[in-house]
RNA sequence: GCGAAAGUGGCGGAAUUGGCAGACGCACCAGACUUAGGAUCUGGCGGGGCAACCCGUGGGGGUUCAAGUCCCCCCUUUCGCACCA
């Protein structure tokens, strides 16, 4: 506020003739936004049947906690720019904006400050909103969606009705992350090294707990095959996603439990012990079998020993110890022998069991088979107690078999797969591929194996203890069981006057009058879910709703769904590598398995942007140093603020958000604005026509030169690496030279009509990046029509080209002189003009040239000796 | 430990394919206009000599007429994964 006021003060005194011109953002940005609210339809997709190509942009959509953050500025001023570059394209553009509605924070409002949570949420919203509308950001806004609106979220429940039926989602009583201060159970993904992704310092429990699942596990095998045709995904969150489904390929192979005594006389029980193994082929090899200190058969094994029952404890206690100081891979490696010993299917061979605290309990059978010749960690383990290594693989250097007498102890663990299978029966001189296998195929044959893919991918648990979600659409019947709420009863309304100030439990359990409820099949009494879901199912398939926010009678439209998909350009922060973007992906899955889509993928090219950080930290208000949009769109206004967004660093990298550096911005756009406004009237008479190369000045073709060279890198740029602080750059250095030709424009050397075509292509350079300002600009040169419609200026490489070159000459690498030479001048031209330059001469005097080398059009090396 | 990205002036960052290192902006310095300057304009701005020149892109080697860019070794930072059998 006031260094706006005191500019204005300065004005009146200096009384100079320029002073109406000078840049006052908040009055023209507040005319283009009562303008742009006035005519919504300008920022509206047309129809599905429009015959421009059409282009979907989209930003991840933000959760309404009440205020946008300089990341969400960052996020939305990328997108923004992208989506009027594609209008002026000539595209149809879909870019539409929503609010991720539903989740926690509302309720620890509620609790807070006795809001109910709708009414938080919906204000937050509103708030938002608006400040999207003063940076203005040209969103859809016909098509928004609140996804804790019935009208969203009865789609939600829809869906898993649809899935319910299908199998693909289950109840299931398992082991399930356990936020204490979230009081709600939470996803794997939501679990981050063993804390809760929104409490760093809260230790997730483990809870035992009755849950809602969806099989995302059925679409794994897909979700990592399509991952190699998302050519337009960052590789980064590609390699996040392959790790995190953590496909592999192996064999489970049933070991049989012997009976009590030692490896002689034991002789075998009817109990299995399936391990779950990618080297069958080193089976031969096994010298002891590992149990999770969970297995279920643990128990029995150590029955009525102290001394064990006491080690397997410590071993519990340790991880317990390790997960909550958040360094589980610190854990010494250690195991204790049970005792008892378990048959080897293949060779009859008893070994010894062991129970040891790095076997994972939920990976796999909880279970392996131990082969200290041919893995790192069963290497490790079996030199600390003694378990002998034996070599089932022949070991190979470089391709050839190592010499007897060197091949254990200088090599081992040996575990490479590229060899052939030793010792192993029957399978010797097969190669470890081969083995893997015929062993898979013999043992499925024998009954004590089979060929098993393993994941570490789980099936997303989506039941949450809280109020403020989608309720989850079933019944409890206690002579039917499990029954969906029919389709017409949707939606399940989730209710409004909830208690919600005591923690723990569901809310909505504690209200008869939403849990009873009648079976639609039996018509009796019914117990409904009082759980609801998981907010991630909101956002895995908001994106469609956009295309048909109001349908009624279905989740989307699949004809405007097909002409829209995939998302052509997906634009967030690189946290939701994991969360959002692979529960997204299974969702589209699902849905083109439900025949609503036809796409496998919804979003074809990801752009993920950095961090804004803030003296060298991220912005939090933790460490006091965040920065908020409103008060740098109240000093500097929202062009210079988006601008300063796109400028300050490369769209992926991180950003540090210096003040001073909006205020460069400021300080540019105020020279453009002087510059149009001082030339307006001259540029006016002239909407078209062409440049007479023939009888322009010097000074016109000149500035015509760098204006289209300033096209071209803007139009690059927007093709290929989004390098807009390049863009802008380039902007600027247009806008000093132009300026720096004002005394010659001023002085007639450049004809009204070359100002015209500068100043107008300027206007159109600056509109994706500084729209109000761009918008002002446009119709303060006399246009009337809207600037978003307005084609993107074509570059004409002819006026472009530069006249004459300016060659650098290096003699032995060393640059030593710049020649200027006519640009069409070949290279007999150009070694002349070398031969005759004074600085060359001198640093070749006395020397014999060994040879010249001319990158034509760059640079002339010359070699002396 | 494994994997990925990065390391360039006082700062943010330029320099697609090896070809004038430091574009553009900030900060800073000098000057102009000024009662004043956190306004505006002009000029300067990697380091050393302050001239000719020399040295400079995390460090060390190498390839090349030519290396920020390619190859080898090492260091640092950030992010992701971290017993996945």
């Amino acid at each position: 506020m006031t260094p706006v006021r005191k500019s204005v003060v300065a004005d009146a005194k200096n009384d100079t003739p320029e002073r109406e011109q000078r840049y006052a953002p908040a009055e023209i940005e507040a005319r283009w936004q009562q303008r742009w609210a006035e005519q919504p339809e300008l920022f509206a997709a047309e129809p599905h049947t429009s015959d421009k190509p059409k282009y979907y942009v989209l930003e991840m959509l933000p959760y309404p906690s009440g205020q946008l953050h300089m990341g969400h500025v960052r996020n939305y001023s990328i997108g923004d720019a992208l989506a009027r570059y594609m209008w002026m394209r000539g595209y149809n553009v879909l870019h539409p904006m929503g609010w991720d509605a539903f989740g926690l924070p509302a309720e620890n409002a509620a609790i807070k400050n006795n809001t109910p949570p709708r009414e938080w949420t919906l204000n937050n919203i509103a708030a938002m909103r608006a400040q999207m509308q003063r940076l203005g950001f040209s969103y859809d806004w016909s098509t928004e969606i609140t996804t804790c609106m019935p009208d969203y979220y009865r789609w939600n429940q829809w869906f898993f009705i649809r899935m319910f039926e299908r199998g693909l989602a289950y109840r299931k009583k398992s082991k399930v992350n356990w936020c204490p201060q979230c009081c709600t159970v939470l996803a794997n993904e939501q679990v981050v090294n063993g804390r809760c992704w929104r409490h760093e310092d809260q230790i997730v429990e483990l809870r035992d707990l009755e849950q809602w699942f969806l099989r995302i596990t059925d679409y794994a095998d897909e979700l990592v095959a399509d991952l190699d045709k998302l050519d337009g995904w960052p590789e980064k969150v590609r390699t996040m996603q392959r790790n995190w489904i953590g496909r592999s390929e192996g064999a489970l192979v049933d070991f049989t439990l012997a009976a009590e005594g030692d490896a002689e006389a034991a002789t075998a029980t009817n109990e299995k012990i399936s391990v779950f193994t990618t080297r069958i082929d080193t089976i031969f090899g096994a010298t002891s079998v590992q149990l999770a200190p969970q297995h279920p058969l643990v128990a029995s094994l150590i029955e009525g020993n102290a001394r064990l029952a006491g080690e397997v404890q410590t071993m519990l206690d340790e991880q317990k110890k390790a997960r909550e100081a958040d360094d589980l891979g610190a854990i010494d490696k250690h195991g204790v022998f049970t005792g008892r010993y378990a048959i080897n299917p293949f060779n009859q061979e008893k070994v010894p069991i062991w129970v040891a605290n790095y076997i994972l309990a939920d990976y796999g059978t909880g279970a392996i088979m131990s082969v200290p010749a041919h893995d790192e960690r069963d290497f490790e383990f079996a030199k600390k107690y003694g378990l002998e290594a034996r070599v089932v693989v022949l070991p190979r250097r470089n391709g050839d078999p190592v010499p007897d007498g060197e091949k254990e102890e200088p090599l081992l663990p040996f575990t490479s797969e590229d060899s052939l299978v030793i010792n192993s029966g029957e399978y010797s001189g097969l190669g470890c591929r081969e083995a893997q296998e015929k062993m898979a195929v013999d043992a499925e044959a024998q009954g004590f194996g089979k060929r098993q893919v393993t994941y570490r991918l789980k099936d997303w648990g989506i039941s949450r203890q809280r109020y403020w979600g989608t309720p989850i659409p079933m019944l409890y019947c206690e002579k039917d069981g499990i029954v969906a709420v029919p389709d017409e009863q949707l939606p399940v309304l989730l209710p409004e006057n909830v208690d919600i100030t005591q923690q723990g439990g569901s809310p909505l359990a504690r209200m008869p009058e939403f849990v009873n409820a009648t079976c639609p099949k039996c018509g009796g009494p019914a117990r409904r879910e009082t759980d609801t879901m998981d907010t991630f199912v909101d956002s895995s398939w908001y994106f469609y709703r956009y295309t048909n926010p109001k349908l009624a009678t279905a989740p989307v439209a699949t004809g405007t769904v097909a002409y829209w998909f995939p998302i052509d350009q997906y634009i967030g922060g690189v946290e939701h590598a994991i969360l959002h973007l692979i529960y997204s992906r299974f969702w589209t899955k699902m849905m083109r398995d439900l025949g609503l889509v036809k796409n496998d993928e919804p979003v074809a090219r990801l752009f993920t942007q950095g961090m804004v950080i803030k003296n060298g930290a991220k912005m939090s208000k933790s460490k006091g140093n965040v920065v908020s949009p409103d008060e740098m769109v109240a000093r500097y206004g929202a062009d210079a603020t988006r601008m300063y967004s796109l400028f300050a660093a490369p769209p992926d990298r991180d950003l540090d958000w210096q003040e001073d550096g909006v205020a460069g911005v400021s300080r540019f756009l105020s020279r453009v604005y002087r510059l149009a406004m001082k030339y307006a009237e001259r540029a006016r008479p002239f909407a078209d026509g062409h440049v007479d190369e023939a009888m322009a000045s010097d000074a016109s073709l000149a500035l015509l030169r760098t204006t289209h060279q300033t096209i071209r890198k803007i139009t690059e740029d927007f093709g290929g690496r989004w390098h807009f602080n390049t863009s802008i750059a380039a902007l600027m250095s247009l806008m000093n030279e132009v300026i720096a030709a004002e005394p010659k424009i001023d002085a007639g050397e450049v004809s009204d009509f070359v100002v015209s075509r500068i100043l107008t292509n300027l206007t159109l350079l600056l509109a994706p990046f500084a729209p109000f300002l761009a918008s002002e600009l446009w119709s303060q040169l006399g246009n009337t029509t809207e600037l978003l419609r307005q084609p993107w200026p074509q570059f004409d490489a002819a006026l472009a080209a530069e006249e004459v070159l300016e060659i650098p000459v290096q003699v032995n690498g060393k640059l030593r002189a710049v020649i200027c030479v006519p640009a069409g001048a070949d290279e007999d031209a150009v070694r002349a003009a070398v031969g005759t330059d004074e600085k060359v001469k001198t640093f070749i005097a006395g020397k014999s040239v060994v040879k010249l080398i001319y990158v034509p059009g760059k640079l002339v090396n010359i070699v002396v000796k």
